[in-house]
RNA sequence: GCCCAGUUAGCUCAGUUGGUAGAGCAGUGGACUGAAAAUCCACGUGUCUCUGGUUCGAUUCCGGAACUGGGCA
């Protein structure tokens, strides 16, 4: 059977994956997935620089706007609904694109992960919480050690996160998720792929995240933030972790002042793109491209991207 | 002009009772397979402002200079 076409425009925040995104769609009659875990939520808009929905219309946008900003969304509600996506894109005869920066949820997609089972223990989560606050990180640490040494191995004591995930997997499958991983890890891909990273010089990047921060400040991130807690969205919900959020909701609970709230953003938001690169850094197949090496222009980028869509599914772009 | 305080890592500063120095932040690299815009890890040589002196040895003590801040005129 053959396989499906596929392309990935990703790279750091501020790099210009969206308007390139576009452009893209445009020119190979393609439909947009959108692989970032804060634009799926309504209502959060600024904060999460999503494309205004008129610029949406000329072409098909997915999983922009599926959730309310108080419900959960993860890397297994992503990969089942992206996957459906692109069945129907494909279905339709036009071309998926996933464009955005969840590295995690792209690699979902692309080497289809098995997460073993999905439903949800939200009791067990809990539990090991309640543990975690109890007794700290070590003593959840030391548990896994003895249920599944190997796992344990590889987690760094500290990392509770990661600490009770694996626990998680192996009080429900009584088997190591270590071992699921390395399984997984080295799956081939069902797709004929593009991957594109676009990212450009560090300085730049980082100076235009700055700018950026200040434009959604300017633009009323903070009167979006406000709006979302007086509709009752819960500090802790997954949404107000988010960058731009959880800084806003700290200057807005009277932590800190507005100044350091940005300040504060500004940097968690380099640090982000830093961690993004190092992502797709490990990502086997990616087609780097540093916007400096075409001059900055989009033309020049784009012409390369065809070149590489060509040699990789055979595809031709139908409109110039 | 006089008095006081300061001058140490990109920034803010600590410190060495004289044996050439270290935190936080920034920055850099990395991990990541059901929270991922999350979570976690690793990485610190710099004319200790300059210049004379004392000393085996000065960034540390003494003198002078420069600069910065404050005060008095």
């Amino acid at each position: 059977m053959e396989k499906t076409p596929l392309i990935i425009l990703t790279g750091p925040t501020a790099a210009g994956k969206t308007a390139l995104s576009l452009k893209l769609a445009k020119r190979y009659n393609g439909a947009i997935i959108s692989a970032d875990s804060m634009q799926v939520y309504r209502r959060m808009d600024i904060g999460t620089a999503k494309l205004p929905e008129e610029d949406r219309e000329q072409i098909p946008h997915y999983l922009i706007d599926i959730r309310e900003p108080d419900e959960a969304f993860h890397i297994v509600d992503f990969q089942k609904e992206s996957l459906q996506a692109i069945d129907r894109i494909h279905q339709a005869g036009q071309l998926p694109i996933i464009a955005g920066g969840t590295g995690f949820y792209i690699q979902s997609v692309l080497y289809p992960i098995d997460f073993n089972d999905d439903s949800d223990d939200p009791i067990l989560r809990e539990r090991l919480e309640n543990m975690l606050n109890a007794r700290g990180a070590g003593y959840l640490h030391r548990i896994l050690k003895k249920v599944d040494p190997l796992s344990a191995s590889r987690i760094h004591p500290n990392n509770a996160r990661r600490t009770i995930r694996a626990l998680e997997f192996y009080f429900r499958t009584k088997t190591s998720i270590a071992e699921h991983n390395d399984r997984e890890a080295r799956k081939e891909s069902g797709f004929s792929f593009c991957y594109f990273v676009l990212t450009m010089e560090r300085e730049t990047l980082y100076r235009r995240i700055d700018e950026r921060v200040d434009q959604m400040i300017e633009e009323g991130l903070v009167e979006e933030v406000q709006a979302l807690l007086k509709e009752g969205v819960p500090r802790d919900a997954t949404s107000m972790q988010g960058l731009g959020y959880k800084e806003i909701v700290s200057y807005l609970d009277g932590e800190i002042p507005l100044e350091e709230a940005i300040r504060i953003l500004k940097r968690d938001t380099r640090h982000f793109a830093k961690r993004q690169l190092t992502w797709f850094r490990r990502e086997r197949d990616v087609i780097w491209i540093q916007k400096e090496d075409f001059d900055n222009d989009e033309n020049k980028i784009l012409a390369f991207m065809e070149e590489k869509i060509r040699e990789r599914t055979g595809l031709i772009c139908q409109e110039h």
